[in-house]
DNA sequence: ATAACCATGTAACGAGTTACATGATTCC
DNA sequence: GGAATCATGTAACTCGTTACATGGTTAT
């Protein structure tokens, strides 16, 4: 369902074809819903079906054909009216917290290769979004540009994903902390699940 | 895969009838994992063909038999194989996130009512947790807790699900007050996408 | 030359959600 | 008398992921 609303959403930028759009989910859309090229051509299948999008076929030389789709005023309408409903209550959802929940049954020091790599992705995206916001502020503060910015939803959203990230970063540098000191304490006892 | 491990992990605070660990995943697993019972008993049978878990029925009068599973040596040495791997990155994945980024198309007061309630199920979630840390620290500091604790990974994991609902809250209410203050201003303007 | 980019899909599979089904017992 | 608890599932469906397929063009 939300994807259908994030297509939508998305269209709103000005009209674009599934490849274009991909390249959006991935560089701008992928912290408010994430989305596979494959989905992507499919949903945009069925909305137009749905007659809430509008494509038209765009010929080109030297490059392959390409559907162009637009937001319609029956999209436009749908899209109104979906956005001030409830959303389902939102969760962490990760791997890495079921391994944390079955840690102690091995060496702390085990555990430690995982969460570097973990830190890695996470600094990266961190990153990301950081120049995503700068981009978005060019230069202004944040409260300046929440006050004056004609559209400021795209920022807030942004926002989440920033904050996400840069908790998540905090909480494997401290799982990470305390796996050390747990391997330096625990060094030759026996690991133990009870 | 996770939910596969996420059972064998949570069996490992005891043996449990498909039912038992419903609760158990409802109660303190919830933030780690979330699943439905169907999806749990189809786990367990999968688990026990699967040679990882051991299933013995228990006959009850005045109850409905139950069929108690426990971890044995093979789901052990599954779960320790498993744990120390690396596991995908991870994010937010939230409904609400894509209803923000659409919401410039509609007048902020109109996205205040779907916020408020959301906060609720935010604030209920955090003290939730907040409770279950109780239980884990009965009294002690968290320093105190992971130097001296025998097992620590369910705290770990816990602490992330705290994190991010405190995190999850505050921007609801950052929101609300940006959405407060747009109403007011704009009172009267119209609302626009571009 | 080789990689990356443009451009669009299909097919199979796995995971998660919703709806439905049953029935005794104990708590309020 | 009605709700909640114990106890276990099946069936249909939606959503997301992985693998596969094609083929010209531009940048290094």
């Amino acid at each position: 369902m939300a994807l259908k609303y994030a297509v939508l959403a998305t269209l709103l930028d000005g009209e674009a074809s599934g490849y274009d759009l991909a390249k959006r989910f991935d560089i701008s859309v992928s912290n408010v819903w994430h989305a596979l090229p494959q989905q992507i051509y499919a949903e945009l299948g069925a909305l137009e079906k749905l007659g809430l999008v509008t494509g038209k076929v765009v010929v080109q030389e030297s490059r392959p054909n390409k559907r162009l789709y637009s937001l319609n005023d029956s999209g436009r309408a749908a899209l109104v009216e979906w956005v001030a409903g409830e959303s389902r209550p939102s969760a962490v959802k990760d791997e890495a917290l079921v391994r944390c929940f079955a840690a102690d049954l091995v060496d702390p020091s085990k555990l430690m290769p995982g969460f570097e790599v973990r830190r890695e992705h996470a600094r990266n995206k961190l990153n990301h979004y950081l120049e995503v916001q700068r981009s978005f502020l060019k230069g202004r503060t944040e409260e300046e540009y929440v006050r004056s910015a004609r559209r400021v939803g795209p920022y807030l959203a942004l926002k989440r994903g920033l904050i996400f990230e840069q908790e998540n970063l905090a909480w494997i540098d401290w799982v990470l902390e305390i796996l050390r000191q747990r391997a330096e304490a625990g060094a030759g006892a026996r690991p133990s699940a009870s």
